[in-house]
DNA sequence: CGATGACTTCAG
DNA sequence: TGAAGTCATCGA
């Protein structure tokens, strides 16, 4: 009787495929082998051992194997396994998304060069018009270890810019640095004061097995110290520990303070490494080498061995959910690796997530409250500004404006919060009401003044922005509506000597990192800094003292079921940008229903009855955290081949313990030419669920599609639109 | 006529 | 997914 593996391949294929394994070849799970696959060959990983192989099939037999031990050890595979099933997703996939590119390719599992470039003399030698090369000669200066190639593009800087220089030679390759800082560099732990220690001492601890504890700290309560203090204190000298971070918040400042503690046994890992980095990170912690790892989202999926704590910072950040493919929660599969390698799980956040509060009123999770700011300061007061019948100039109310001259004028420095980037949402005619629409989606061009581009943010569709109308040629066209650039034009205009600092996609992009940013703000001269959700969170302004919220009103009337749960917590983490050095802070939130009831006991400081009520109302409406949701969606080039599919399957689920609603076309109903529609199915029990989900994807899969159609599940999803 | 591209099929 | 095979169309 032949010996035969089941073999998951990274394709996007819901099946496995049956080898023989060759005598004398010892195999395990999660294992690498290369096998014959049509007529090439291809990396693939053991999922199964002696299944026996289906008929009328002659089985290829495995060429080779890539390493004699599993590169996905049991308790990662099981993981990959679980959640290949809990989001629906296909198998070898799943397993793939947990190897390091050099490894999907079959390459061998050692130890990559990362070839890092440094500056050397010589400046003058560049023609005068080298203006790009002589920037990234000064940048490259600044980081006097060198830099690796991705670094630099990710820094703002070209391929072309750095072979340019390395033929000048005023740069050169070199060894990356060695991790030269001494294993225990500081003896001192973080000091904690009296309530951190208190909330530290209450966090289950490595070895008692699993368990899961919200961390609640309000904003500026020093959670991170708690981390630190937690880990020093508790974490055994040869174990691993995860620390979850999202994508915003892993900056070099945070890494540093970890490093300041832990030396040298502080990885990382996420988006802007290179592969020889994601290669050399991924072994050490698959080798079990103790490091504590700060990572994004897929850091979760890392081959820990000697794993004994995880932490997942900011845990309601909707960042952990990925929004495409494998469609994973880096959250909740933390939590549920915490349970396969039984280990304690610390979820931290000043907002949690209604699912966390939810497990936690349920008894699954523990709850740690921290709720006094560490050192001097005092949390801030948020007061509501209802701006109905008052006069608005570039979305800004007389008193706000008032706010932040008397802000700048104690010498300190103001934040205001707009939704929007770009300089207006929509250019309208005045005359014959036309508004520009992009050509490929259903939504309006955002109007970007700084490079006169009209842009539509969901898709890469721009054109050049217009003086008239486009068509009645009417000069009455002008922008409807407030972006972070209008704000700051607007800003400009009444505080000409003082510095506008803009925070948001665009102008991060251009000017490399948010870095640079932030130092100058620091530095503590009168400024207003202007952004986006980027500076709601985590970043640190001992001299902001005064919030300005433009408008909080788009999330209170979404069709979201989201939409209010994420206002709040936006507003209440961009509140907690105020005040955190020793001055007191002031929040001001422009709004047209300061009566609203959420709103009303937002701005009675306190996030948990707050978001008691929000559960509330979740509750009423039965939707998650009460029941279990997943959204079958799908996309074709008519909405008619979409509702079609979605209409074939709707039969297929029907069970007396699950509702459905739709099918529906998506809010945004075209986006990139493709017409979008989706089924939105919700059941008081998840095994359930999880099963009919199974059962369609299996149908589907047996079913000829029309041509151009896809469709794909997302389970638990943030985004309901 | 071959070249090109759009589309389908199939993988153990 | 991606490589290979099928089929229709195009330009000279």
């Amino acid at each position: 009787m032949p010996r035969t593996a089941r073999i998951a391949l990274n394709r996007p294929l819901r099946r496995l495929f049956d080898y023989r394994v060759p005598d004398g070849m010892d195999l395990a799970c999660g294992q690498r082998v290369t096998v014959p696959f049509g007529r090439a060959s291809a990396t693939g990983l053991v999922a199964a051992l002696g299944t026996p192989p289906p008929e009328g099939i002659t089985l290829k037999t495995i060429q080779s194997t890539c390493e004699d031990w599993p590169a996905l050890p049991p308790e990662t595979f099981q993981l990959l396994s679980w959640a290949a099933n809990y989001y629906q997703h296909p198998l070898g996939e799943c397993l793939f998304t947990a190897l390091p590119p050099a490894l999907r390719r079959g390459q061998p599992a050692k130890e990559k060069a990362d070839p890092h470039w440094v500056a050397l003399a010589g400046e003058e030698l560049l023609p005068a018009n080298a203006t790009k090369q002589r920037a990234l000669l000064a940048w490259l200066r600044r980081h006097s270890s060198g830099a690796a190639t991705r670094q630099i593009t990710q820094a703002g800087f070209s391929h072309a810019q750095i072979r340019a220089l390395k033929e000048r030679h005023l740069i050169e390759e070199t060894d990356p640095p060695k991790a030269d800082k001494p294993c225990v560099p500081n003896i001192d732990g973080p000091h904690l004061s009296e309530a951190q220690t208190k909330a530290a001492r209450e966090l289950a601890k490595p070895g008692n097995g699993f368990s899961t504890t919200l961390l609640y700290g309000i904003t500026g309560s020093g959670k991170t110290e708690i981390y630190l203090d937690y880990l020093k204190q508790y974490l055994d000298a040869s174990a691993q520990a995860l620390v979850l971070v999202p994508e915003i918040n892993l900056t070099p400042q945070t890494v540093a303070r970890f490093e300041r503690y832990f030396g040298g046994r502080i990885a990382v890992w996420h988006s802007a490494l290179n592969d020889a980095q994601r290669l050399n990170a991924w072994l050490k912690v698959r080798n079990g080498e103790p490091v504590i790892l700060i990572g994004t989202r897929s850091a979760v999926l890392l081959p820990f061995t000697q794993l004994k704590t995880i932490i997942v910072d900011e845990e309601h950040d909707s960042s952990y959910k990925q929004g495409e493919g494998f469609r994973y929660s880096g959250r909740d599969t933390a939590v549920y690796r915490g349970f396969l390698n039984n280990c304690p799980v610390i979820l931290g956040s000043a907002t949690p997530s209604l699912e966390s509060i939810h497990n936690v009123q349920a008894a699954k999770y523990q709850l740690v409250k921290l709720e006094e700011r560490a050192g001097k300061s005092r949390p801030p007061q948020i007061k509501l500004l209802d701006i109905r019948s008052r006069p608005l100039q570039a979305g800004f109310s007389r008193p706000a404006l008032d706010a932040v001259r008397r802000t700048l004028e104690n010498g300190q420095q103001a934040l205001v919060y707009v939704n929007r980037r770009g300089f207006a949402p929509v250019m309208m005619c005045f005359d014959c009401g036309h508004m520009v629409e992009c050509p490929r989606c259903d939504t309006r061009l955002t109007f970007h003044r700084r490079d006169r581009a009209m842009r539509c943010h969901h898709c890469d569709y721009q054109v050049a922005a217009r003086e008239i109308c486009p068509k009645c040629d009417s000069d009455a066209f002008r922008p409807v509506g407030q972006g972070t650039e209008r704000a700051e034009d607007y800003l400009a205009e009444q505080f000409p000597d003082t510095p506008i600092v803009r925070v948001d996609r665009d102008s991060t992009q251009r000017k490399g990192s948010i870095q640079s940013i932030l130092k100058q703000v620091n530095s503590g001269a009168p400024c207003i800094l202007v952004g986006t959700q980027m500076l709601a969170k985590g970043h640190d302004f001992p001299k902001v003292t005064l919030v300005l919220v433009i408008n909080a009103d788009g999330g209170l009337f979404s069709v979201d079921f989201r939409a209010p749960e994420q206002l709040i917590q936006t507003l209440i983490q961009v509140s907690g940008r105020a005040g955190r050095g020793e001055l007191a802070g002031e929040v001001l939130v422009q709004t047209c229903h300061s009566d609203h009831p959420l709103l009303q006991s937002l701005a009675r400081g306190h996030y948990l009855p707050v978001a008691d009520q929000l559960l509330e109302e979740r509750k009423t409406g039965a939707l998650p955290p009460f029941r279990a949701m997943a959204i079958f969606r799908a996309e074709a080039d008519t909405m008619a081949k979409s509702l079609q599919i979605l209409d074939q399957i709707k039969p297929l689920a029907r069970h007396d313990r699950l509702e459905m609603w739709g099918p529906l076309p998506a809010l945004i109903a075209r986006r990139a030419d493709r017409h979008r529609a989706q089924l939105v199915l919700l059941s008081d029990n998840r095994k359930h669920l999880s099963s009919i989900l199974a059962g369609l994807c299996q149908a589907l899969d047996e079913t000829r599609l029309p041509r151009g159609l896809k469709w794909m599940i997302d389970v638990d999803p943030q985004e309901t639109g």
